[in-house]
Formats: structure tokens, sequence, C-alpha cells
DNA sequence: TCGCTTAAACTAGCGGCGTAAGTTTTAGCA
DNA sequence: TGCTAAAACTTACGCCGCTAGTTTAAGCGA
């Protein structure tokens, strides 16, 4: 086939099947040989659409965080604000858990929706009143929460096999934290959460920002 | 050549290569051929010590995970012992930055020094009176703190080039973070760190907690 | 309307990957 | 002494990202 009459391609519908995929079968399932199969068409072709896979896979991930709720922003008082984007924010990774180790890792330099959620954040706790460099800080803070609890890493990293833990005496319940990983890491999450925001506010109350 | 009079791998020899081989030239850097090249051997040897090259992945991630401090455990409080350890978690893994990736995805399946840490901090906690669901919680907590700042996801997720950031009117000194992202990260782990051991403390003096 | 350029598919192929299979030689033990 | 297991080897399979070059269609200016 040379080239058809009809485009069968667009970036759209490869960061579609692409999102797809990656759902339902994990970033390792995500190969330029196989997403083209998914399309119907033959490998290579996906470079008349982007550069490498790299562009694609920040395609996937920004299309995730353009799913984020901003609104609250313009809403509510920051630390409302903060809370209601944070569990969002959460909320989507935990939608698609399979992309979260592209967005923990990579830069969000080919990112739009990425850096207007940073100029939301940012920008809301620089209006309302926090220093740059600490408000920098309060972002930094809320994304290590969110991309650490929606990367399960905590709870799954243990196994169900009981006998892994015969040496370890306080471990015993542990083959437990798998099953019940997705409970454990959104409770971690919403009491860092509590924790942070209730601290900060005290200290802002106190005039104490530092 | 056959087998040789004096063995020329050992576990301990292929994983101190893998580590100087990931700490120097990242996690991608490490391939079986490589790996084995560097060790003077032809690729598939390794395969008579490691079964994966997943299990080789993990031994290196567990060997640093073994350079952490644990000793503040039997001689602080919990609130400065949590303090201690997780700080010096944080500093191993920002002296080998390359191996965190593996480290916040992977499971703690085959790691026997991630366990014996999981050990140390949950039964620190519960030793102190935490109810071990709560324990369980914190020490998720700290560990999403130090992941989280360790692989510099949030300063380093901006480029440097300034005309990125003609859009976002709030980020317009964005571009400095990249340059400065290790001191970004440092200093928002330690407000991390300080809002959630002040206000776990503050919460197990009054009774509530949750 | 003709001709040129560009776009969008194709095929072929490069070098690299993880790993399986089977071979050879050596070490260690019954 | 002879057997088994260990530890190196070679070969090869099917994947991978990506490049180069080809073919045909679309779109546009003269």
């Amino acid at each position: 086939m040379a080239r058809p009459r009809q485009a069968l391609l667009t970036r759209e519908r490869i960061v579609d099947a692409a999102s797809a995929l990656v759902d339902k079968e994990g970033l390792d399932a995500l190969s330029m040989r196989r997403l083209a199969t998914e399309l119907g068409v033959q490998g290579p072709s996906l470079y008349n659409h982007f550069g490498t896979k790299a562009e694609i896979v920040d395609a996937v991930a920004d299309a995730v965080i353009e799913r984020i709720d901003l609104t609250a922003f313009g809403a509510y008082e920051w630390p409302e604000a903060v809370r209601r984007w944070a569990q969002s924010y959460r909320a989507v990774l935990v939608a698609h858990p399979n992309i979260v180790p592209a967005l923990a890792t990579g830069p969000g330099r080919r990112r739009p929706a990425a850096l207007a959620m940073a100029e939301a954040v940012f920008g809301a706790l620089v209006d309302a009143g926090w220093p740059p460099a600490r408000a920098t800080h309060i972002g930094a803070l809320l994304r290590y929460l969110v991309i650490g609890s929606a990367l399960g890493s905590f709870a799954l990293g243990f196994d169900i096999d009981p006998g892994l833990y015969d040496q370890y005496p306080h471990l015993h319940d542990a083959p437990l934290l798998a099953a019940r990983h997705e409970a454990v890491d959104e409770a971690a999450f919403e009491l860092g959460l509590d924790l942070l925001i209730n601290g900060l506010t005290a200290g802002q109350e106190l005039g104490t920002r530092r």
C-alpha cells in the first residue's frame, strides 16, 4: 500500500490506541509494531506522525494529566483547593496506574497539560500569599504524595507468600497488604494530605512561614 | 572456552559490576551483553548465576537499600529515629539516583534488605504505641516522600528553555528549577518530614490517633 | 490542466535486546 | 576412577526502536 486516499492514522488515533493498550496490558506491551498492528498498519508508519516512541509515551501521559480537575483553584481558599486538586490528581492516576511510572520519571518537556497544571497550582499558592520558593516546595511535596501513593509502591511491594516473613516478627501480617494495597495507599495518602495541609495552615496563621 | 579452572563470575562480582554500570551510565545501559562484556565474559554466562535480568536488578536495588542506616531505631524515640532513618534513606538514594526507578516500581519480593528495613520501621512504630494500621500508613507516607524527592521528579521535570513558559505567567522562573533541582527537592523533603512528624507527635500527645 | 512538492503508507534491514538450547571442559565427590 | 554438576561457551529465536528508500495520492501554484 502506498499513500491511501484517506489517511489511516492521526496523532489522536495513535494516542487513543496507545492509551488503551497501556491501560489494558501495561507499558511494556506498548511497542511500535504492536501499536501499529492495533491500528491496522505497519510499524514504521507511526513515524510519519511522531518522531520517536518517547513522544508517544509523553502524549499518552499528557492525555492522562489533562483529565485532572483544576477548577477548585478558582472556587476555594487554597487549603481546600489544594486538597481537591490532589484528590483528583490521585484519582486520575489510580484509574490509569500503568502510565504512572512514565509520569514519575519523565520530564514535563513536551507535556502542555502538565505545565498548565503546574501553572495553576503554583499560581494559586503564590496568589494566596505563599512566597514563591515555599510554593514550589509545597507543590513538590504534594506531587511526591500523589505519585508515591498512586504507584502503589508501598503495599504492593509485599508478596502474598506468608513464608517469606518468618524471619520478620513484626511483618507477619504483611501478606495482607498486597490484597488491600489500594485501601492502604489511599489511607496513607489521605493521612499525609491532612497532616501537610493542617501543618501548613497552622504555620500560616501563626505567621511562621519559613 | 569451556569451564575455567577458576570461576570467572560470582554473584557478588556480577552485582558489583551491575551497580557500577547503573551508577555510571544509567539503568538503560544495563543489558546482559553489556554487563557480561564489562566482566570479560559472554552474555549468556550470566544465566549460570542469575535466573533473569530482573533478579540482577533486584540484587542491585537491594545492595543500595543495605546501605541505609537503621541504627537510629534502637537509639532514639520514634520521632527522632524516623527522621534520621528517612534522611539516611534519602541520602542513599540521592547517591545512587539511577536505580531509584527500579526501587519505586518493583516489588520487595526478592529483596531481603528491603524487608529488613520494613521490619525495623514498622516494628519501631508499633513498639512506640502506634496501632499497626497507623504504623503502616506512616511508613508508606515516609516512603512516598523519600522516593518522590529522590526521583527528582518535581524540579527536574522543567526544561531549561525559557521560551517554553511564555504562556505560563507564574512559571517564568521555572527554568531555574532544573539547575537547582537537588536543593529544591531536598528542601521540599525536609519541609514534608517536619510537617509529618510534628503533626503526628501533636496528634499522639493529644490522644487523637486515628 | 499540468507538474511539483509533500504526505502517508509501504518493504527491507540494521544493530541490539532477553533468553533458550545444546556443547565442552573442569571440579568435586562417591 | 568414573559420574555428576557447574560454568564457561556458541548459536539462534523472536522481539525491539528506528532508518532508508519506494510508491502512490493529495494539494497547490503556474
